[in-house]
DNA sequence: GTTAGCACTCGACAAAATAGAGTGCTAACA
DNA sequence: TGTTAGCACTCTATTTTGTCGAGTGCTAAC
């Protein structure tokens, strides 16, 4: 048995009702629908076909049928069409994201605010990496005895800080003359250079400020990357809205994976090697979001991938929106970044 | 009809069985309590007074009775004991907040784990303003044309930063020039007095930069204060937990509004003018937290109210428990931060 | 002032009845 | 051979009904 047009008509049929309904489809509802003109009996046959190849599960005898992930994915893959955003809803995106953008944290927040309004899911926003940033400025001030802090700032207008311990006899002089050497010999270099730079230009010259430097330098490639804290996050209580979630334990379980963030950025950390991804249910590694799609995209500046955003919703989700939002959001995002960092 | 000592004592005995058991309590159990050598009925004589004296509510005829919003204010006000903290609990506050300290971000982040944790409420920590803090640095940092980075250091080892405009003619010499002035001339100047003191003292000095120096002046008052999005949030699903929360749409409510964190802020920023404060059910403001009572405190470095942070949980909370918590907590926030502060 | 007794109220829960959506199978049809 | 009408059957969701028990308020007696 193979999966002929007819077949892939129906399924494509089951699964768009489904998307809609939240509740497994008859197959006379089916065959009402425009398009097919065939009783229900033969629809009723094509479905159970489709059942046995996987594509379609009965919750119990005397439903209706209810899509598999399987289908999902072929839906995804092949027979998914875009749709369009709607004037009203690139309204909203752009009352998010006018004006005042002056913070990156702000245009991150706002795009996770936006995505989340605008699709009804939970959406989510990595900041950017700063490895394609070039450094502007490093100072080290410090702070109490043996502790100063490292202040980063770098063309985008970001600044990082972190505190280090300093040798007991090093004065404040010394490290505002390390500072300002830092600064000048790496002026413009990409972040993610300075530290092998450091290594191999310096060690010779500061012998005795070997551990020192190496403090500095792995301060510095540690805060290029985001932290888990930095991870926006916009509508988890959407999710309550939907009739998978009435249940208030999955509820509960839904919004303590989420709460904490970490997984939500080592899925988007993953993410960011690709320009979209989609993964349906069982394909979540996370035991949390066995019911859940979760769709990201990457956004970039220039050729450089810079960070990854995405949404999480029920597997019964509408992807095809979901996708064309997740797009448009690339674009803008990649934009008011670009602005940002170049001219202006 | 007035309030005596027998009332007093089975209202308390009443609201302590609630608290445990969250359904609503009958005269018969009362009666067979230790302590209370009445019947039943003279128990529903005295419960039928306490209702019309507004001390208790009837959810229908013949349940149990419910106190009243009026009588956990008496009950907290008056007649409650605090309740010690277990070794088990002393214990997981330990762990949270034990080792690395270096970042003051951490710290409020282990707060609120610690305070959710402990009570399996939900926990908001706000992190110290920077008002009593002195300064450490000043350094703005040129970005693109127009717009430069000032970056500001203080004691505590936080580092505030913020995009402002700078005149096109102005160039990174001066504006390391200016940044060394700024540092020189208020170094250890509290941060809260550095706004007037440019103003009295620099004012004359650099006439034209006027409007200059006013950004950077409005820049480092503005960011005196924390923002919404460092309240540290954690535990809100532990709500879900609760029988007053089983109700999907009051669980989206509560999460909804707790999800923004501005709310929260506002309170808490009211709450830093106490050392406790405890509102309750509709002594809130918001809508949203008619059901839910809120307990803060206020943590201090030396005599300086520094922020606070405080615990949501039903009305029906464990009071006693909650606020011994909060003492706690209180002491060893302040004793972490001045170490952080002072010597080590 | 306290208490035993009693009729009454009301929600919670379980069992039973009902309705309806949907299925699978069979036999007839094109 | 593919399609369809018809029908018996299955299963859930919903409603109805009945029962139980906790709790009350009131009265009369102690």
């Amino acid at each position: 048995m193979e999966l002929d047009a007819r077949k892939l008509g129906i399924l494509k049929a089951i699964i768009d009702e489904y998307i809609m309904s939240a509740s497994p489809v008859g197959s006379r509802a089916i065959s009402k629908l425009e398009g097919f003109h065939l009783s229900s009996a033969t629809i009723r046959n094509e479905m159970a076909d489709l059942e046995e190849l996987g594509y379609l599960e009965q919750p119990h005898t005397s439903a209706g049928r209810v899509p598999s992930d399987k289908a999902y994915r072929l839906y995804v893959d092949q027979m998914m069409q875009k749709a369009a955003l709607s004037e009203d809803e690139i309204k909203i995106i752009r009352a998010h994201m006018g004006a005042k953008l002056d913070e990156v944290e702000a245009v991150m927040k706002q795009t996770a605010q936006a995505l989340s309004t605008v699709t009804h899911y939970t959406a989510m926003v990595m900041p950017p990496m700063l490895s394609a940033n070039r450094l502007r400025h490093i100072q080290i001030v410090p702070l109490r005895e043996g502790r100063a802090l490292v202040v980063i700032v770098t063309t985008a207008g970001f600044a990082r800080d972190v505190v280090i311990r300093v040798p007991e006899d090093m004065d404040s002089y010394e490290l505002e003359r390390i500072s300002r050497m830092l600064t000048e010999r790496f002026y413009d270099c990409r972040m993610d250079h300075i530290g092998e730079r450091v290594v191999a230009e310096m060690s010779s010259e500061i012998r005795d400020r070997g551990a020192f430097l190496g403090s500095i330098v792995e301060a510095i490639e540690h805060k290029i990357e985001p932290e888990t804290s930095n991870v926006q996050l916009s509508g988890a209580t959407n999710m309550l809205h939907y009739p998978e979630y009435s249940d208030v334990n999955k509820a509960k379980t839904f919004l303590a994976a989420v709460e904490g963030r970490s997984m939500l950025y080592d899925m988007l950390k993953r993410a960011s090697k690709l320009e979209f991804s989609i993964t349906i249910g069982n394909e979540n590694e996370d035991e949390s979001f066995k019911d859940c799609s979760i769709v990201t995209a990457t956004y970039r500046i220039g050729d450089e991938p810079m960070g990854s955003f995405g949404i999480i919703g029920p597997t019964r989700m509408n992807y095809g929106k979901v996708l064309s939002v997740l797009e448009f959001m690339r674009r803008s995002l990649s934009e008011i970044l670009s602005n940002d960092l170049d001219d202006e």
